[in-house]
DNA sequence: GTTGAGCGTT
């Protein structure tokens, strides 16, 4: 699977909603918000596991598309221990 | 009850 980057999320957007609209063009193996560790609230991004098959499908269909009022960015994610 | 570039957790 590959690992996707969403970003410009509302604050109000959740993990099963990344999975809901993501899940429309490919196979979502699992979706999840990033939330701050103390407050609980969103950091505005997350992450999406996609199919290997799909992630090039998934990134053309849903970056710079509109969640919840707010255009997103999808891009392919990078490990954190690639992060330079 | 707020904010807005950026890459998470065992």
């Amino acid at each position: 699977m590959r690992t996707l980057y969403v970003g410009n999320l509302p604050w109000a957007t959740r993990a099963e909603e990344l999975q809901e609209v993501f899940g429309r063009h490919g196979e979502v193996i699992s979706a999840r918000v990033i939330t701050d560790r103390e407050t609980g609230r969103s950091r505005g991004f997350g992450f999406v596991e996609v199919a290997d098959d799909d992630v090039e499908n998934m990134i053309a269909a849903m970056n710079g598309t509109e969640l919840d009022g707010r255009v997103i960015t999808v891009n392919e994610a990078k490990a954190r221990e690639e992060r330079a």
